[in-house]
Parts: structure tokens; C-alpha cells; sequence
DNA sequence: TATTAGCACTCCCTTTTGTTGAGTGCTAAT
DNA sequence: ATTAGCACTCAACAAAAGGGAGTGCTAATA
């Protein structure tokens, strides 16, 4: 059987009285929703052809349908018109300039989980890609330095290194002078153990001591790879009755507080990317299981120097997608201008 | 009319049997499950006069008794057998040292969740109580400094300062040692205007440029009063009928989200401490509107040289009080110890 | 005088039974 | 190919009925 132009007509109608009303769409309904100009009755033959096909299904006998996954695939593929939108209060958000990152992703989560009323979910781009600006090792205390390493974009890590020896001050202000030279301009993730040794070839004479440090500042650059999720909106789940029960709100919450799925999800959301960074996730698509009944959008956005995060947002399988999606494109437009205006 | 000892024993019969159950209690099941060897007749007639004294209250007609909160507050106060509690896990965590607060922390929150199955939240130690061990001024850019400043327990502080002047190497070694030699041993609280304009004068010849960098210094140490707050097994909300309704549910969550409230709650929990650093809140007695229906339990902790922080357990009225205490008991020996630990 | 057995009564909860209405599929007419 | 008409289905709601746990009261008992 043939998806001919009518059907998709039909199966848009159902699909768009779907999203709003939550409720099973009626072929009356739709006989009168559209332009078509058809009866009720034709409509009925056509849907039990969509049916058939896949495209919708009823939730029980005498009752209308609803699009099933195939058929919102088919919607957000061909049929969705996207628009941009407008973000409330993001205006604000952008004139209070914040300079440390955490705090912009808090309220970029919550910006969004406001103006969409779904839950939202935002990654904090990965440092290995920032190059690496600025090393210093401080002294602390007698057997303790601190490592502050600071990266383009200003991204900061500290680590406290535990040291057996005490080392002059001589030593660890060659250790720094060395550091820099050697390691500035890289990026983060290309501070490889290869690099490492020959640093500590370069540092000779010092030896183990040097050697010990070295290894700890090299763990300390890589060793953060634990992803920081932000989250926010959550409770936004109760607004849609097919995910608020008990079970299903339990572990979608539960998902949201562990932050490790959340964080494989929008991982793998950026690998297999298309052009525009945006993708849909409907249903069973996503490999969270707690999440088979959700649609989740997720976005990709850049500050400048491969500095690369994903926003996610969750909501129910009849989540408004053009306005998810064009809210996103907003977001991503406002971050990648912030980040030029940062520059300039 | 007076709480002659059979009434006691009636009353905590009822609301050891309500804890367990979540039903209310009839006249029949405490004559069976109490040594009282009395009739179920005799027991309903106590039971009335418990129920015009306010400990306990009927649902409904022809229902059993439930404590209210009148009886939940002498059973906490008065009748109640805490016992150190093993916490399942603990060990292990212990054992990886954590020198990361922020993971410490969200750890125990985990932990204290999953031993007592309710919803916990941990606030970090606030950092004014701590001394200052370290501080340090580094040139990143051209117009931009950064300034890490550890306290102790090595709570590590930094910020990105923007100064309009090039500052010299000089200048900065300068101010280097003039904030170390100055602040040391002060704890961050102690650092206020008075100190910084008495710094300004030391400073005397550099005049502007330095006032300006001393400035967002004392800014960067006092600023950050967010006050973080960990919260783990909010889903555990759902375990309990009389929380888990859409609303209410959808109320706590939020609270959880926020942390605003939260904050304010275990804030204020500390001001007034008794003797053990431990509160319960049954009902309204806490000011968070969204948990009137909850009883929280707070601990305040310390992590040694005036480093306090606070843990609170949510839960419902008909908590396990005793477990939860013992719990929380247990949790604050094991920090205690902790941070000997790291002391010696 | 304190306790208890007995009993009528209350009220929630669950199940049952109707009733309604939206929606369908099919057939025959257009 | 489309549509009007009709019988049929089934969720959703409401009213009715039955069951049961628990109470308060009264009168008997130790």
C-alpha cells in the first residue's frame, strides 16, 4: 500500500490534534479538523490503511488512535516545521555575563526547562578539547602541592598532589617553568602518557621525585572524565500523566539523580551527529530503558576551541517537537554568540 | 486528664504498630500485640482519652488511630530507643579516601539514602570557618589573574579576576606575599572590608591598581556563600503512599531541585542545635511548606577546625525515627573519625 | 470500681451493575 | 470513490450492594 499525499495529510492531522489534546483523535475529528473536505467515514477507511501500515494505532477497539513511534518518525523526519523561537528571559540571562561555566549551565538547564516545560538536561563540555593555557604547582603544605591547571574558556581543574619527598623550592619552580613550556598550547586531551615520559626525560637529573609529580599532574589533567550533568525541570514529568505514575515517574526520576545514563545518552548523541547537531530520540530509539516511554531532543552547542556539550531535553512521546526543536536552535545561536562575544 | 503509664504504653504500641504498617491502628491489634493482657474494650477506652488529649486522631469514624503529630513529638522526645545503627557500605567508601569534598559528600548522601531509604540532602561545610592556608595570585592573561585560595581541609577556591592595568611580575610577587603574610591563619570569615582597606594601606605606593586586585580578592573569598547542597534517593519519595500522590510528590521533587529551601532548612536547623547536633521536624514544625506532610531529621556535622556542615532525612510523618537517628549517629562518629584520620 | 463481653452502628473499600457516549467497521446507496 | 446509516464495542463514570474492620455504648462481671 502506497503513503499517498492524502494519508499524509491525515496521519499530520492526527498526529498535530495528538500533541495538543493528549487524547485519542477520532475520524470525526479529523473530518472536520482538516481542509479536506471529506466525511467521517472516509477518513475511518484511511485509517485502518494507516493502521495497517503502522503509522497509528488504537489503544483498544472503539476508541480513536494515537501515532505510533514509526509514526512520529515520519512526522519529525518530513513533516515538522521548525521555527525559532523565542526563549524567555534568556535575555536576562545573557546580560549578567557569568564567568564561571557551572552556573551558566545551571541556568541554561532551567531557562529551558521553564520555557518548555519538560525536563532538561545540559553537559558541561569536556575539557580534553580546551587547550591548556596556564600549569602552576604550588607548595601547600609540607608533602602536599597544588595543581591549578587552567584552560582556554577559563575552565579550571585543582588537584591536591600527595607527595613522599619534600621538594625545593628550586625544583618546583623549574617543574613549572617546564610544565608551561612544554605543555601550553596543547589540548587537554592530547596530554598523553607518550607526552609525559618525554617530559620526564626532559627533566633529567631530578629523577623520581619529579618523575612522581609529573604522573600526578598528568592524572589530574585526564583523570576528570567524570562528566558533569545539570539537570533541571524534573518535576516536570507529573505534568503528563502518561509518564506520571508512581513506577514510571520513580525511575525517570531516579534516572535524572543518577546522572550516568543521562550521561551515556547525551555521549552517544554526539557521535553519530548530522549537520545540524540536533537529534530526536522517540521511544525505544533511545537506549535508556526508563526513558521507552519519553521522546528526548538533544542538542549539541560549541563555546569556541572544541569546547563541545549536549543539552537534552525529555518530555512524553507527544512532546511539541517543533517547539522543542526550535527552542534548541535558539539556545544553541544565544551560546555560540555569547562565546564570540566573549572573545571580542 | 493525666498520661498515667498505660497510656504511654498504649500510645507508642500505637505508633510503633502504625510506623510498620502505615494503617491505622485498631483497639483489637494492640490488645493482642501489647503484655498488657487487656481488652480490646479496655484499650478503646484509653485510646478515646488519648484521642482528647490530641496524641492520636481518627482518620474517620469507625477507623483506627493514627499519632498525630502532638504524638509523634512525645514519641520522639520521650519514648523512643536509638541504637547506633551499622551503615551498610560505609566502610568502603571509607576506605578510598576521598580527597575531593564535593564526592565525599555526595557519597554519604548516597549512602545515608539507600541504608534508610528516604531522601537525603548534605550541605558542604561552609568554608568562612576554615583558615586560610594558602593564597595566590597568578597572572593568566594579560588583563586577567587568577586567584586560588586554600583553606583548611584543602577547600580549594578560585576565581578569574579582571583587571583593567597590566600588573608586573613584581607587583604581583609582591602582592603574593603580602596576602600570604597577612591572611594566613585567618579563617575566610574574618576577612572583611576593614581587613582588606587595613591591606590597601600596606600596600601603600601601588595604590590603585592594587586596591582593585585586593578588592576582587576579598570579593572572591567572601562571594561564594551558595551554600552547595547534595541531595540523593529523592525517588524514594515513591515508597510511601502518602507522599507519592501527583502533587505532593511534584512539590518535593522541586524542593529537592531548587536546594533554595533546603538550604534555608538545614541552615536554620544548625542556629539552634541541642547537645547532639541532632533535630527531628515532625509536620509544620519545619517552615518548608511542600514537606508539612514530612519529618525530617537533621545532623549537624563537623570535619574539624569549625568546618560544620548539616545532613537532613526526608521522609514521611511515619518515618523510622529510631533508625534514622541511629543512622545519622553512626554517619557523624564515622566523619568525626575521618577526619582524625586525616589528621594524623 | 475497673474491666470486659456483646451489640448496634458507622463508614471505607471493593465489587457489581447499569448507563452513556465516542468511536469503529461494514454495507449499501450515491 | 465517497458517504450515509447502522449495529457493535468498550472505556469511563455513577449508582448500588455487600463486606469488614473498627468504634462507642451499655450492661454484666470480678
Amino acid at each position: 500500500m502506497e503513503l499517498d499525499e492524502r494519508k499524509k495529510k491525515i496521519l499530520q492531522a492526527v498526529i498535530r490534534n495528538y500533541l495538543e489534546t493528549g487524547e485519542p483523535v477520532g475520524s470525526r475529528t479529523i473530518s472536520k479538523y482538516t481542509d479536506l473536505n471529506l466525511s467521517s467515514a472516509t477518513i475511518r477507511n484511511e485509517m485502518a490503511d494507516l493502521e495497517e501500515m503502522g503509522y497509528i494505532l488504537q489503544p483498544h477497539t472503539s476508541a480513536g488512535r494515537i501515532p505510533s513511534d514509526k509514526g512520529y518518525r515520519l512526522y519529525v523526519d518530513t513533516m515538522m516545521e521548525e521555527k525559532e523561537r523565542k526563549v524567555v528571559e534568556m535575555e536576562e540571562m545573557l546580560l549578567e555575563r557569568q564567568d564561571k561555566m557551572e552556573t551558566l549551565l545551571k541556568q541554561v538547564a532551567k531557562v529551558l526547562a521553564q520555557n518548555t516545560q519538560y525536563a532538561t538536561m545540559i553537559s558541561a563540555p569536556q575539557s580534553r578539547g580546551a587547550k591548556l593555557k596556564f600549569i602552576q604547582l604550588s607548595r601547600v603544605d609540607a608533602h602536599q602541592l597544588l595543581a591549578v591547571i587552567v584552560g582556554e574558556g577559563n575552565v579550571i581543574k585543582n588537584n591536591i598532589l600527595n607527595v613522599e619527598e619534600e621538594l625545593t623550592d628550586e625544583t618546583l619552580l623549574k617543574l613549572n617553568i617546564l610544565l608551561n613550556t612544554q605543555l601550553n598550547g596543547l589540548t587537554i586531551g592530547e596530554i598523553n602518557l607518550a607526552m609525559i615520559a618525554y617530559l620526564k626525560q626532559q627533566a633529567g637529573i631530578h629523577g623520581d621525585i619529579v618523575g612522581e609529580v609529573l604522573d600526578a599532574v598528568a592524572e589530574s589533567i585526564r583523570d576528570e572524565e567524570d562528566l558533569e550533568i545539570y539537570t533541571s525541570g524534573t518535576n516536570n514529568i507529573f505534568r503528563y500523566p502518561e509518564l506520571a505514575d508512581h513506577h514510571k515517574a520513580s525511575e525517570l526520576i531516579n534516572a535524572f539523580e543518577e546522572k550516568q545514563l543521562l550521561g551515556e545518552l547525551l555521549q552517544d548523541s554526539r557521535s553519530d551527529k548530522e549537520n545540524t547537531g540536533i537529534q530526536v530520540y522517540i521511544g525505544e530509539e533511545s537506549s535508556v530503558q526508563s526513558m521507552r516511554d519519553c521522546s528526548i531532543v538533544t542538542a549539541t552547542y560549541e563555546l569556541g576551541g572544541g569546547m563541545k556539550g549536549t543539552i537534552g531535553i525529555v518530555g512524553p512521546k507527544r512532546m511539541d517537537y517543533e517547539k522543542v526543536v526550535g527552542t534548541l536552535r535558539t539556545i544553541q545561536s544565544q551560546l555560540d554568540e555569547m562565546y564570540r562575544g566573549d572573545k571580542e
